[in-house]
DNA sequence: ATAGAAAACAAGCGCCCGTTTGTTTTTATA
DNA sequence: TATAAAAACAAACGGGCGCTTGTTTTCTAT
């Protein structure tokens, strides 16, 4: 097995078993079982367990940091902006669903300044998410609206989207942002006007979950 | 100390210290420490440590299930059972914080059948949901609903909630669910006709976030 | 083909885990 | 106040934990 795949491997291994059984659940036998190596040669390639964690979430966390980034630097309308966000969060979560179980489940089992520069970057996004609901507020176009309740409802729906996403589900990316954007720009009362998708139709059961 | 009242302190304990260091990493002797006794003493009053979990886990869901199941059984419009709903659930989160984050965080730490009940449980819980939405759909009064989305929705914000609600924080439930349901009932463009609330100015930092 | 580097092995370190056992102390009841 | 039950202690069990060390095997580049 080459150098920097093996590497790899362990991370993919690592990842899978965090998000199945929990940081503190897996073992590092765990680990190099599913590797096919025993337990000690794993520190020929990391320094330790906690690392590997720490390169799990912190990936995690510049995934969503960078497609987000790109959001806030487009120039669009404040809901066009709105829906890019979600997209791309949902779009990070559904590509990487193992990752984000673990970024999302098991970073706070890291410790001291690792654990403060998750915090830092996790601060970071949501200043970004700030901004574009601020921005569509001031500008009027999102007129009155309640931007912390706003940012919260967008977070809840898209941090968890990692519990019950099924990678071989039945709709794409796309139609499940659609399907969130339509409820939560118009609600549950209002009119869907203006708005139409290739998959509109109202079907009760459109399983995705497990 | 009583003999009760000991073996509710553990609950508590273990409660506490599961919420905050995870159910894997709290040990045995975390919980008895924090006790003020040993180890060895809490086998007087608990069969096995995931006796502690399940325990802390079914009552959880227990309060989860018998506060809907009023709100099922009321009588009132579609979009106030809906109210009635979150209010329920983001209520049995707000006075359970530490329970509520054991059970979404910890819930699969269980093994063999008691994870299964629990899950049952919680399939109830969703099925509760899905009645409560189906009937307001089927009477036309929430027209053009995606059912399944409305209530990845609502579970969405109701189970996000115990990662960044504070006991402390300044707004109150009522005032929580307020927020949230302004949002989806109309949505981030829509008009909040008709709807009026003794703090219902917009202000965009309201902090309650940790 | 062979030397040097990288990877994996084999063994085990010290420590902590959940839990058990036998004894002592505390509590409740008569 | 005597007595039995309940609770807590003291000590340790078998085993698994993350990780290290010293050696052998495998790969890579000349």
């Amino acid at each position: 097995m080459g150098k920097v795949k093996r590497k790899e491997e362990i991370l993919t291994t690592a990842c899978h078993l965090f998000s199945q059984k929990g940081y503190h659940g897996t073992t590092m036998r765990d680990i190099s079982e599913a590797c096919g190596i025993l337990a000690g040669s794993l520190y020929t390639h990391i320094r330790s367990k906690e690392d590997l964690l720490y390169e799990i979430t912190d990936r995690g966390a510049q995934s969503f940091l960078q497609s987000l980034q790109q959001v806030v630097n487009s120039e669009k309308s404040a809901a066009e902006k709105l829906r890019l966000a979600l997209r791309a969060h949902i779009q990070v979560v559904a590509e990487n669903i193992e990752a984000a179980t673990v970024f999302f489940h098991e970073w706070k089992a890291l410790t001291g300044e690792r654990r403060k520069q998750i915090q830092k970057k996790r601060d970071q996004y949501e200043l970004m998410w700030k901004q574009i609901l601020l921005e569509g507020i001031q500008s009027g176009e999102l007129h009155d609206l309640d931007g912390k309740f706003a940012r919260l409802l967008l977070l809840s729906v898209g941090n968890w989207l990692y519990q019950w996403y099924k990678p071989d589900g039945k709709l794409s990316v796309d139609e499940i942002v659609d399907r969130f954007m339509t409820i939560l720009l118009y609600g549950f009362l209002g009119q869907k006007e203006g708005i139409h998708f290739e998959s509109g139709r109202n079907v009760y059961e459109t399983d995705q979950t497990g």
